[in-house]
DNA sequence: ATTGTTGCAAACCATTTGCATACGT
DNA sequence: ACGTATGCAAATGGTTTGCAACAAT
């Protein structure tokens, strides 16, 4: 088994958000970094197993990670021109914390996007 | 473009929850039915165009699909063994609606999943 | 005839793995 | 030397697409 790579999880702290693996790698070329791919994707596996990032999945189904101890927002999405605004979603995590706790669930995450028209379309 | 294959649909119905493209196609197959995994994988993009279906994604990333109740709801998955509870999401509901109102946005519409360690695992 | 539907094979793309090289102790 | 880390190239597996055969109207 690999141990991460340090440079790995300084890049994800600096995105401060959700990054692919395939991002993290062309950020770290980006700037000048050897590194492979493969290096990046065995030292997020091993980040996770140390639960030091979270994964979730995209719509397309492409891996995002993050830091565990990130304060997460929402995004709200305009469906014809993209533009997205970052929102806060206290509602939504109490909502999640009492429904976990109703179905006996422990540490719950949860994903939320909200998606419509803005103002300008 | 295609239109859905009405056999895809009327399998689809039949598992009565989640399934991938992939399970659609080996169930049809099992069952006799002569079609093409293509022919599925476009059945499904077309459902989900129509809004009769919905889709998830696994851990793994693998698409899956079920028929969109009329009952709007969301899921509480869990991360280790894959078990689904359905629940109910009123304050999402709000949530969303109050955060447009103050975005400007119209039409608005929500994904939202929670995930987590059921109490069995 | 024209249009839509099918399915094979090939392409695609994120991810994983085999293996040989390079590094650290 | 030994075990670990790295990265290239190839394999994997779900999904999409090109294209030619086929069915429907």
């Amino acid at each position: 088994m690999s141990r991460s790579n340090p440079r790995v999880l300084s890049t994800l702290e600096r995105v401060g958000g959700f990054a692919s693996a395939q991002e993290v790698h062309k950020l770290m070329q980006r700037e000048g970094e050897r590194i492979g791919l493969t290096t990046v994707y065995r030292s997020l596996q091993s980040l996770l197993g140390e639960k030091i990032v979270d994964v979730l999945r995209r719509e397309d189904g492409e891996a995002i990670y993050r830091l565990c101890g990130d304060t997460h927002h929402h995004h709200l999405v305009c469906k014809n021109c993209g533009i997205t605004v970052e929102i806060e979603g206290g509602a939504i995590e109490k909502w999640a914390k009492s429904v976990a706790q109703e179905q006996g669930f422990r540490d719950v995450g949860h994903t939320a996007e909200l998606f419509g028209t803005c103002a300008d379309c």
